[in-house]
DNA sequence: CTGAAAGCGCTAACAG
DNA sequence: CTGTTAGCGCTTTCAG
């Protein structure tokens, strides 16, 4: 009992060979029911259930994948990378693959010695550098982007509708009587930053609103960069009477330097942020903010993986979960 | 090029057999020097790297180890337990382990079925059903609590100086002069709340100043159930000036509350937190926090789990990490 | 439908 | 110090 019982105890102990052990146990359908029973009645009573490892050996495939944050000292703290993990922890689990979870900076300790090689899938997210992308597909290793594009690469990206999610928050403002709106754009991620600024301009653009050189201010996509930030912009005689914050994370700066300058929220200064993450319930006034699906991505990027590793032609290369404008006080 | 090499394409290139080239990789010092080199240049050439599969087979050991986050809702985006996850992470990385990580709740899926038997160690986070680690040491893997402790058990217990951090908050808050200090008490877990809230009685208690019944209360550990909470709290006519929170998602309900009766902190109110965690330079003012290692208390451990795996005797029982008060504007 | 047998790549005695 | 030789537990042709 206290020693773990292999193929061959439930092959004895159920009167067949192995290889009918085997197949009652990965291909039912080739061996007769009354046998299967036999062998299933065995395992039950051995406890047996089949060695992973020696399957892998036998099957030369490991079904082992990673999970990669490329974003500069991000950790699994981030929220939003966090929130993928989350995705992709639960659906890796349930297809039995092995999830290795790591950030890019102590990836090359794993890596770049024997591990990588068996490795059969990627999920990078964030920043990922194009020849970390093609150094992997070298190897054979199935490569999925998540919360990033790079162009002239064949692989299948997951991201949000960040084009979607600003239109949704501008148009709010913009419903609400705003005409100045400022962008409050922190340095998350060059491609998600990209896409937010660029349909921002596009969004304003349409409404006919100016957007001066002084209306976008980039920021560190932290609470101090964020604050500093704010702070400028809200000091001027002709403060904006919205911001639109890259993330929430910015938003919060935002809100300390709307309160230390006397501004009351949402009267004096409307604020709605990206992320829809954990802080938008905590501040006061709550904060209106795009939600992210990020679990849902995440369980998008395992399939893409899946279907990848399974040889499937026709894996979607591009696939765009939608986003929604969560509205609360801030506004 | 494009095919992986073996053990044997290497002992072929290099001329000496498989078990020497094993050597080399495992046992260097087994090994002339010369012969060594002979070998790394061969497995150079063939861009060899062994097959942790293999290895494992052979060595009836899979280097395989869980972190399971125990505790109801909780996910990876909890930021304490994510904080472990990274020290963890990190720690097991660099050590060649497998980490597998999952919440409790999606667990059975993956162990009760064949896994279980793989893994060969596992740390559970929060609060560990004690059924569960007695299930588990049966199976003979080795089981590392952090965050928790249970009684009548033999494991390593990895865990914070509570009692040291809610001295450290409740004695600033007694040396700024508040005399009437409430404790705020979210429901994070039983152990945790445990130890803060005895704490609490006993550090008051030593400074000869008085805690009614009304002076704690007990919420849900989220935002809502802490606005509540505190509204009550502070509604009272003899309300406190002073609040400790049970941690720092807590305070941010308190700072809603206070706020929204128009309190100003610090000068009307005085909040501290507790886990030092991101939404503290997010609130205005900043929060005072009692900040805890976590990764720090991730990376031990993978220690003692390593210690137990060796088959050390002597693995400390009792590891407990050191708390910091963070001082900010919130008192 | 079932069994025999040959591996998968590596390690660990056991001899030299 | 190095080579030979059995496996580790499972899968999978290939024959019955």
């Amino acid at each position: 009992m206290s020693t773990i019982s292999t193929i061959y105890d439930v092959s004895r102990l159920s009167g067949v060979s192995t290889a009918t052990v085997s197949r009652a146990f990965s291909n039912p359908d080739q061996v007769r029911e009354s046998t299967r029973r036999k062998v299933y009645e065995a395992a039950e009573m051995l406890h047996y259930s089949p060695n992973a490892i020696a399957r892998a050996m036998a099957l030369q495939r490991t079904d082992k994948i990673a999970y990669l944050i490329c974003k500069k000292g991000a950790t699994i703290l981030d929220e939003f990378y966090a929130g993928i993990c989350d995705g992709i922890m639960r659906t890796a689990n349930r297809s039995d693959f092995q999830l290795l979870v790591s950030t890019e900076e102590d990836w090359p300790l794993t890596v770049s010695t024997a591990q990588s090689k068996q490795i059969e899938g990627v999920i990078l997210g964030g920043n990922a550098q194009p020849s970390l992308v093609s150094e992997l597909q070298d190897q054979h290793v199935a490569v999925v982007l998540v919360n990033n594009r790079i162009a002239g690469f064949d692989l299948p990206c997951v991201v949000a509708d960040e084009a979607s999610g600003v239109r949704q928050a501008v148009e709010l403002l913009i419903g609400r009587g705003h005409r100045r709106i400022a962008m409050l754009a922190g340095r998350v991620t060059p491609y998600v930053i990209g896409e937010r600024y660029r349909a921002f301009l596009e969004c304003m653009k349409e409404h006919g609103l100016q957007v001066g050189p002084a209306d976008v201010k980039m920021c560190d996509a932290n609470v101090d960069g964020a604050t500093e930030a704010a702070t400028e912009l809200l000091s001027r005689p002709d403060r904006p009477t919205a911001v639109f914050c890259a993330n929430d994370v910015v938003a919060a700066g935002t809100f300390k330097a709307a309160r230390r300058l006397g501004l009351h929220l949402p009267e004096d200064l409307a604020v709605v942020g990206f992320d829809d993450s954990s802080v938008c319930s905590m501040l006061e006034p709550e904060l209106t903010s795009v939600n992210i699906n990020t679990r849902r991505m995440g369980e998008l990027c395992v399939e893409r993986l899946t279907a990848l590793l399974e040889g499937e032609k026709q894996v979607p290369r591009l696939t765009v979960v939608p986003t929604e404008l969560i509205i609360r006080r801030s506004v």
